[in-house]
RNA sequence: GCCGCGUUGGUCAAGGGGUUAAGACGCCUCCCUUUCACGGAGGAAUCACGGGUUCGAUUCCCGUACGUGGUACCA
């Protein structure tokens, strides 16, 4: 096949990774499936100031869980290693000094405090953040003043310096992005961005064009936030002479908090009671510990499924996918334009509607250590699968299972007894005893509710006011399967205990 | 401030010159269930505003408003 897909994601290994994050993922990933492609991570940890310990396991185990691995990473290396731009930082000098030696670079030798100073005294109200760009750069430190003596002189003294990419004049760059069309920008009002840094590592801007034209990627997905720099991009693609093999792009829409406005970002969790991250992430630093969707009981066929319709949809009515679905469905023409609020009400849904198809033993495995947790230890697995399959449609998260089901391994610690002991009668006590005497392990709940029905109507009690009271008596409070079929899963003997311990309760 | 991008119910959204403007989440009512949930049946709720173009605009164009992103030797 000629011009193989490849697309790649590339964060830059700082923290938790984000749900936005994800979903760029996924894009990529299902993109990379539908048309046979490859998808490549790329890690762009050039600034090293930011360098956090684990943030790069981190984000594989990220992808790992949510099942979207990537086809070529700096740990199953490709063609086109080395996969981490640190370890590619010796690559990329040379495209800056084409650049200067073009005329389209230059040598930048201000200090932070110098371009500090001319922002603060050329800071107006009308101009609030004045840029480093063509009405300014004649007025810096820069190899565009200097004459070629003073430069050399410069730069053979060690004196640290940046290059800049130096922005045309009076130009409109245009380009075409596959989710929202035509898209263009006037030069006159980007600022010469910074290519190189002082420690000679490139910036997001220039390891971006380089890495992606080396390693052939034809489609590039990122945020929305980096619209605004896309020009700069476009213009090194032009200057460096790729122009023809410039990826085409596609900038997602954004994933904005649930209430006001912005971006969606770690702290509005914190606040909502809700999940940002992927798997939780603790700052190696602060040791602070932020929750992840795993950790909070979400399946990953369900977290990707509700990312994904978080700006896509396929047009149909459907709305419950698997990943191969997905994979076929996809289409960068059916991603929105608008940046989408996040639900998590219908996320909980969404995981609902997974927990119900998904396969009881498996869902056992990962159910058991809350329960473990819980102190409850599960001897047999075989009894927690019947015991999920029975509670499943009542949970929405994997940790609803403690809930919904300890009462099928333990007795309850609390009853909600208030509920019957109002309307509770001698009569009453009279009936459960004899009909907890005549109690017999048998897998059929019918049966067992006949005997129930015949006993009540010996006794000439309702059946309808003995129910309840039998349900606490087992359950501890007003939820759960039906009565007759926690009986046959927990047995006569463990019945007949807790009802005589209710009874005494209620004496 | 400037620049970019966006705007269909509370939320996710389909649709795209003539429609009763889908569907889902959430909410409400009812049914099922001697519980809760699941499931089922209903209900309330939407084209930001103003101008064009047109026989006719939610749909096309232009403004405005609002939102959002950017405006770093961060990505």
């Amino acid at each position: 096949m000629e011009n193989q897909v490849r697309v790649r994601f590339a964060p830059s290994p700082t923290g938790g990774l984000h749900l936005g994050g994800v979903r760029t993922v996924l894009f990529n990933y299902l993109f990379a499936k539908k048309h046979k492609g490859t998808f490549v991570l790329r890690v762009e940890d050039t600034d090293q100031t930011r360098f956090v310990e684990g943030a790069e396991d981190y984000i594989f185990d990220c992808l790992d869980w949510a099942g979207l691995p990537a086809d070529e990473s700096p740990r199953k290396p490709g063609d086109f290693a080395p996969y981490r731009q640190s370890e590619r930082k010796p690559m990329y000098r040379q495209y800056a000094e084409q650049l200067i030696a073009q005329g389209n670079a230059y040598y930048a030798f201000d200090t932070p405090e110098e371009l500090e100073k001319m922002r603060e005294s050329l800071k107006t109200t009308e101009n609030p953040s004045p840029q480093y760009d063509h009405r300014t750069r004649s007025q810096m430190r820069n190899s565009l003043n200097l004459s070629t003596e003073e430069v050399k002189a410069l730069l053979d003294a060690g004196v640290p310096y940046v290059v800049r990419i130096k922005m045309p004049e009076n130009e409109t760059v245009h380009f075409t992005d596959l989710i929202r069309g035509d898209i263009s920008h006037e030069t006159n009002v980007v600022d010469d961005k910074v290519l190189l840094k002082s420690d000679g590592m490139p910036t997001y801007h220039l390891a971006v064009v380089v890495d992606d034209y080396l390693m052939k990627i034809t489609h590039a997905f990122r945020g929305e936030e980096w619209l605004p720099s896309a020009p700069i991009h476009i213009m090194l693609w032009k200057y460096l002479g790729w122009e023809a093999e410039m990826p085409k792009w596609a900038h997602l829409p954004l994933i904005l908090k649930p209430d006001g406005n912005g971006k969606l970002s770690k702290r509005d969790g914190e606040r909502l009671g809700f999940p940002v991250f992927a798997m939780e992430w603790k700052d190696p630093k602060s040791g602070e510990l932020i929750d992840g969707f795993k950790e909070k009981g979400f399946l990953p066929e369900a977290f990707v499924n509700l990312l994904v319709m978080l700006g896509w949809n396929p047009g149909t009515e459907q709305e419950i996918f698997t990943l191969e679905e997905l994979s076929e469905l996809f289409s960068l023409e059916r991603v929105h334009k608008g940046g989408a609020k996040f639900d998590y009400e219908k996320a909980k849904w969404y995981n609902q509607q997974h927990i119900q198809r998904a396969d009881n033993d498996r869902l056992a495995g990962l159910v058991k250590p809350y329960f473990e947790a819980k102190g409850i230890s599960i001897t047999d697995d075989q009894k927690l699968t019947e015991a999920v399959a029975m509670v499943k449609e009542r949970c929405h998260l994997l940790t609803d299972f403690t809930e919904q089901a300890s009462f099928l391994f333990q007795a309850p610690d609390h009853l909600d007894l208030d509920a019957v002991k109002p309307k509770w009668t001698t009569e009453k006590t009279a009936f459960f005893t004899e009909w907890s005497e005549t109690l017999q392990d048998t897998a059929n709940a019918a049966d067992l509710e006949a005997a129930f029905t015949e006993c009540a109507a010996k006794h000439g009690i309702k059946k309808g006011e003995l129910m309840m009271p039998l349900r606490i008596m087992l359950v501890g409070g007003k939820f759960g399967p039906g009565v007759f079929d926690i009986i046959t899963f927990i047995g006569a003997a463990e019945t007949k205990k807790r009802v005589a311990s209710a009874l005494l309760l209620l004496a």
